[in-house]
Order: structure tokens, then sequence, then C-alpha cells
DNA sequence: AACGATCCCTGTTGGC
DNA sequence: TGCCAACAGGGATCGT
């Protein structure tokens, strides 16, 4: 499922494609991919003929800035993605948007669970929305150790829940909060604000090495899920996953068998020998 | 305020 | 073999 590197992934791709483009023309088809608006009609009209200026990310978001003082903000959810298509290919099912630029390519989304949503706001309404509750960046600017530790102190919440608060720190999925841990060998069940200042510089380094690793690989496509790369091709990280999805697996550090355990109604994906509590 | 549960949605999978 | 329930989870929302 997509997480920082995969949207991050993602953005460099859409800068590429769409960087001082403008969308001549914009198709909305799913109402749900446009709920964050009032209407359907409403970010039709809005993006339609807009500028492109430059296209960012803020963890799991894809924010487009365009001109006439609009933002397209994005987020792939459970099955999202984006394509660079030709109008000439074929439409993949689940096609929800579809904006067309003055260069004659389409940009696609493509989202089967319509987890995900393509949004355009003015600057009142971004302070207004989800994004303004943001933590910092887990990858392009992650907390110090002291930043970190006041987030967490007196938290009895264990830290693999902590980790997917988007509004600690933005970009941790499912996936790479489990790999995270497993890499600095923190058990999942923690409780966060348990975790003193060596752990902590354990945790912010894992942060860091796992995203950094899984965006050289362009990502982590699943056999089960629909990830793809804009250009259709697929993430290769998950040949390099540690834990995820790897019940009963032996741990590649110590041999011991990967447990999974339920956290806040999610999976979690453990070393017991690596990651005692 | 902090924390936990539920809901949304559909392609894939596993059990019978 | 075929069918269907269970499963996957990011973020919004609500109850405790």
């Amino acid at each position: 499922m997509p997480e920082l590197p995969e949207v991050e992934a993602t953005r460099r791709h859409l800068e590429e494609a769409m960087t001082g483009r403008v969308l001549v023309e914009v198709e909305l088809s799913h109402p749900r991919t446009a709920r964050r608006n009032a209407t359907v009609d409403e970010v039709v009209t809005r993006l339609s003929g807009r500028l492109v200026k430059g296209v960012g990310r803020h963890g799991k978001f894809l924010v487009i800035d365009l001109d006439a003082g609009y933002r397209m903000v994005a987020h792939l959810g459970m099955s999202g993605r984006f394509s660079v298509a030709s109008p000439a290919d074929v439409v993949p099912a689940h096609t929800h948007f579809v904006a067309t630029l003055d260069d004659g390519a389409q940009i696609r989304f493509i989202d089967p669970r319509t987890f995900g949503f393509v949004a355009v706001f003015d600057e009142d309404e971004v302070e207004m929305s989800s994004l303004a509750r943001l933590g910092p960046d887990a990858w392009s600017d992650p907390p110090d150790v002291p930043r970190l530790a006041e987030s967490l102190e007196g938290r009895t919440v264990p830290i693999k829940a902590l980790l997917l608060d988007q509004g600690v720190m933005s970009g941790l999925g499912n996936i790479y909060a489990d790999e995270t841990l497993h890499l600095a060998g923190i058990h999942p069940l923690t409780p966060a604000g348990g975790l003193g200042t060596e752990r902590l510089e354990l945790l912010l380094s894992a942060v860091g090495s796992v995203l950094e690793e899984a965006i050289e690989d362009g990502g982590t496509t699943l056999s089960d899920m629909a990830y793809l790369l804009p250009d259709g091709r697929a993430g290769e990280s998950l040949d390099r996953l540690a834990v995820y999805g790897r019940e009963g697996s032996p741990c590649r550090r110590c041999g011991t068998p990967i447990e999974r355990i339920v956290i806040r109604q999610r999976s979690s994906h453990f070393c017991p020998r690596c990651q005692p509590l």
C-alpha cells in the first residue's frame, strides 16, 4: 500500500510530466474521489485551465501548486495510483480522474477501493484541511531526538501506533513502521513515552534508512496490491522487507520465526528475539 | 486530552 | 471446482 516512498516515487514522475504544463481538460467520474470538495464540478471547474507550478509532497499527501492560488491535493489511500499516459493508451478499470495536459499527455488517477482522493483547495481551505494537522515529514524534515521526545512524553500508546500517527511525524504506514521497529530492535508494544534518548536515536536513524532504501527501490509493490509507478513499473522493495508479511518465516538477522500480533486493529510483524519487550 | 473502535471500499485469498 | 466470508488498511469520526 502506498506510503511515503511510493508517494515520493509518484511525485518525481508527476513533477517531470506536469511542471510548467497547463491542465487543458479535466474529467472526474467518481464522487468519492472528489469528496474533499463540495462537488465533482467544483474540482473540475477549479482545475481546468490551471498552470502547474510545482509538485510537492507532505507525508503521504501529494501537493501540486497551481496558479490562481490553488493547490491540487491528492492522496493514494489504499489502492490509488497515478499514471502518466497517452490518450491512445487503454484506460484501466477504476480510472476516476483524467487531466489532459497542453502537451497531450494524460495524468490519470486509478483507485479501485476509493480510499484515495483528488481535491483542489485555496489557501484558506488548506489551513482547514487535514494537511494542516500533519507532523513534519518523516524523510525530508524528520524531528530531532529532543523534539520527538517532547511529542512522546507521557504517551502510553504502543510505539507502533504512534509511528502511524501522522500528526507526530508523517509518511510511515503499516509496512515501514514494522520495518523501522525491526531495524531499531524495538518491540511494537513498547509504550511510546517509555523510550529513552538512546532508543529514540536508534528509532529515528531506522526511520531514515528504511525510507531511504525504499525510495531508492521505487517503493514496495505487494503481490495483492495495485501500486505501480506512474510509468507502469512495479516497485522493487518487496524482497527487502525484513518482517512485514513474513509471519512464521525466519528473521533475516537471527532466524527466529517472525510473529504477527494485532495492534489498533492493524497487523504488526516483529521478531521476538531481536525486538524484546 | 488521550486512546480505542468503527466505518468506508473492492480485489484477492483461503476454507469448505 | 466453485462459492463466499474473511482480509488488507489511511484517515475521519465518534464514544469513552
